[in-house]
DNA sequence: GATTTACGCCTTTTT
DNA sequence: GGCGTAAATC
């Protein structure tokens, strides 16, 4: 297969770039994946170096699993080596793993999502007798994470983020720190800068890394956030072969510490760099990005770009203004219900700016009977029932996770109440020991009730007996152990409905399952949890769904044949709490401009005057986003509801219409059970799973290709016949290896290859 | 120590 | 309106 037969010449100036520092300004569906796929391709295939000398940077595990899958799809699996296609987190744990005894942490280390850092912080701000009405830990964490991103540690935080409660916040920030470090843990924001510390302070390990991986591949530079800049450096210190791949009008992450000025400045930073722009969209037609254009040109902070394509000039931009947030979703129900019908292959999208927006949205589509994937509600791995048994996992395997340990020892209910569990804590914080030590000490020495204290000794009995077996059970074994031992079911039973119950459980199986696989893949208990911990919302996103929910950040590096783009009022998009600075705004524009082009064919924008928020029917009507006022007015056709779709009375646009079809009546699909109407979201996911299992995400939706198995005899749409030899999970995925009749073996991603089952 | 009720806050967003 | 946490009660 030749390379560079199928690039425009831009593409191909960056694929055959050799060494030294590339910036390539890609903008959107200008190919920016293939550039970076097709090089490392380019890369290997010219002898540049080995494979595994590669090192690939993404943000999402989405991401890098589509490159490797790419990557592989275009070298065929032969290889010995592969090369290492990463997200900046996972890289960095995979490092910390073998080198942070250097920083004098176990490498058996914790990892803390955003729930663990708040029960930390809630336990440091309980510890300083302080009430969390002035303070929440939210605010707190927000900016302790903000000071991270921006190589700030405690001691200078008052100094350089000066506001009234900056003493306090660097006193927390303070003990926050020494107590994660005693838990032998670290929080997302530790896992990148412990790596940079570890290759700035190690100048051995540093030379090792940095030759070891001898070209350096980024995605989504624009992302950037200073510590992933550092370890850039850190890494390309010695060859400078950085190649990144970015487009400064997709930058929508500042909030998270992105800066924007890493790929404005990349030029300064590495003096030489070439620069290529990507200008020519392959995706959306003239219409659409002429809108998106349009919208960003308002911005100051770029470097411009000005896209084109050959792409038909398409149809103009429907806006609709709606009379009620129900009557939007109602109206965009139907109009995927009308393009389902006439093009079954579309992929279409509703994409809103804030998470609670889809619930309008899923409601009227399960009255529409139409099945759809909500991108980003919980992911399997946030699952409270997951995190329960995680929690026990990491208890055996760090004794010192105290969080962990909180989280689980009352959990079920096992008469260890708050007063115990305070007494204990507010001792091993005196003595600088390890919550379960203390434990230890109690339930020997009777100090304590004698209820709580055989409630204790029961409590260690487990955890014990766990420890003993932990090098010599598989973890499977000890999830299922821990799960029968603690009696989990019944606590479910008890206060759940038997359906959720069932659930639940349903999904510790699956969690065992995953386990076991894990270990049949030879990875250690550390890289499972690791990827449990790093395991994001944004893999839930089912490739084969018609119709998939999300945000618009969730959206980003996605396509869709159809995008409705709704909720464009003011106060909402543009966010109101990001509207405060003229940078603010600028970020929700790029984020408006990364909603557009995410449309192949059609682009619908949607807003209303009237979405209620909660509370009694609040204040007064919102207005049209101003985004709405940047675009063209030729480009869009501007409908208000009651003189469209529904073909109601032609009357005061701005009168409040009721819609007919739209009052809150819960339709249950024909033969279905009686439907109760759900009191809240979750009740209504449950209840779409037992409708309609094809909607579901995950696995059930692969319902069709699930039941593929090795020597079943297959057809691909461009390989034609052929028979599997092996199908083995890959993290969500299968992964098949088949051999095909006219084009020999094949290694193929079950949910990609769409394989019809002869 | 567990269960029930009430109150307050929320809705911005990769890992 | 819904959810989680905190007080109030069993």
């Amino acid at each position: 297969m030749d390379l560079l037969a199928d690039l425009n010449p831009q593409q191909r100036i960056a694929i055959q770039h050799g060494r030294g520092p590339a910036l390539v300004l890609a903008g959107a569906g200008s190919g920016k994946t293939r550039v970076i796929t097709y090089r490392i391709a380019h890369l290997i295939r010219n002898g540049a170096c080995r494979p595994e000398h590669i090192l690939a940077v993404t943000f999402t595990n989405k991401a890098a699993g589509e490159m490797r899958e790419r990557v592989q799809a275009l070298m065929g699996l032969s290889r010995t080596s592969e090369p290492l296609i990463s997200t900046f987190h996972s890289f960095c744990v995979r490092l910390l793993r073998r080198e942070i005894h250097r920083l004098g942490y176990r490498n058996d280390f914790s990892i803390y999502d955003t729930d663990d850092q708040r029960r930390l912080l809630k336990q440091i701000l309980k510890d300083k007798g302080r009430n969390d009405k002035e303070l929440s830990p939210r605010e707190v964490l927000g900016r302790i994470s903000f000071a991270k991103n921006h190589n700030v540690g405690p001691g200078q935080f008052a100094a350089q983020f000066p506001s009234p409660s900056a003493e306090d916040i660097g006193e927390l920030y303070e003990l926050y720190d020494a107590r994660l470090r005693r838990g032998n843990a670290l929080d997302f924001d530790d896992i990148l800068l412990k790596a940079v510390a570890l290759l700035d302070r190690f100048q051995e390990q540093r030379d090792y890394y940095s030759d070891w991986y001898r070209y350096i591949l980024v995605d989504e530079y624009q992302d950037t956030n200073r510590p992933q800049y550092d370890l850039l450096r850190l890494l390309t210190s010695r060859h400078q072969n950085l190649f990144v791949v970015g487009d400064e009008d997709q930058s929508i992450y500042k909030f998270r510490g992105a800066d924007i000025q890493n790929i404005l400045r990349f030029e300064q930073d590495f003096p030489g760099a070439r620069v290529i722009k990507l200008e020519q969209n392959y995706r959306s037609t003239q219409n659409i990005l002429k809108l998106a254009t349009s919208v960003v040109e308002n911005n100051t902070e770029r470097k411009g770009k000005v896209l084109w394509t050959e792409n038909h000039a398409g149809d103009v931009i429907t806006c609709r203004r709606s009379a009620t947030a129900r009557s939007e979703a109602a109206w965009v129900s139907r109009c995927i219900r009308d393009f389902l019908d006439e093009e079954p292959d579309y992929r279409i999208a509703i994409l809103y700016r804030a998470n609670f927006l889809s619930r309008n949205f899923e409601e009227a589509l399960i009255n529409g009977s139409i099945a759809y994937c909500v991108v980003g509600s919980v992911a399997f791995f946030g699952r409270m029932e997951i995190k329960d048994l995680l929690a026990y996992l990491r208890i055996i395997f760090n004794p010192e996770d105290d969080i962990a340990l909180l989280r689980i020892i009352n959990t079920p209910p096992r008469g260890i109440g708050a007063t115990t569990i305070d007494s204990l804590t507010r001792q091993a914080l005196e003595k600088g020991v390890p919550l379960l030590q203390l434990v230890r000490e109690a339930s020997s020495d009777a100090t304590l009730g004698g209820r709580a204290c055989n409630a204790l000794r029961r409590f260690l009995e487990l955890i014990d007996g766990w420890q003993a077996r932990r090098d010599n059970a598989t973890i499977g074994e000890l999830l299922g152990s821990v799960a029968e031992s603690i009696e989990y079911k019944k606590m479910l039973e008890k206060d759940e409905t038997a359906e959720e119950a069932a659930n639940r459980m349903e999904n510790i199986e699956e969690l065992i399952r995953a386990a076991d696989e894990s270990q049949d893949k030879g990875e250690t208990v550390f890289e499972f949890l690791d990827r449990a911990s790093l395991s994001s919302e944004l893999d839930t996103l089912d490739p084969n769904a018609r119709v998939s929910l999300m945000t618009l950040h969730s959206a980003k590096g996605l396509e869709f044949d159809v995008v409705f783009l709704a909720g464009l009022e003011e106060g909402l998009f543009p966010h109101s709490q990001s509207s405060n600075s003229a940078a603010d705004l600028e970020e929700e524009r790029r984020l408006c401009y990364v909603g557009i082009t995410r449309a192949r064919r059609k682009l619908f924008l949607t807003w209303t005057p009237f979405r209620r928020n909660f509370g009694p029917s609040s204040d007064s009507a919102s207005m049209r986003s101003r985004f709405l006022d940047e675009m063209p007015p030729e480009l869009l056709d501007e409908w208000s509801e009651g003189r469209d779709y529904a073909d109601d009375d032609e009357e005061d646009p701005f009168a409040v219409v009721e819609d007919k079809e739209e009052k809150p009546v819960w339709k249950p699909s024909a033969g279905a059970a009686p439907a109760p109407q759900p009191k809240s979201i979750a009740e209504l996911r449950a209840y779409l799973k037992q409708v309609q299992p094809a909607a579901k995400s995950g696995d059930a939706a692969h319902g069709a290709t699930r039941s593929l198995k090795s020597g079943m005899r297959v057809r691909h749409a461009q390989f034609g016949d052929g028979i599997i030899l092996s199908r083995q999970k890959v993290g969500n995925d299968f992964k098949l290896i088949v051999t095909f009749s006219r084009v020999g073996r094949k290694t193929l991603i079950e949910r990609y290859a769409k394989l019809e089952a002869l």
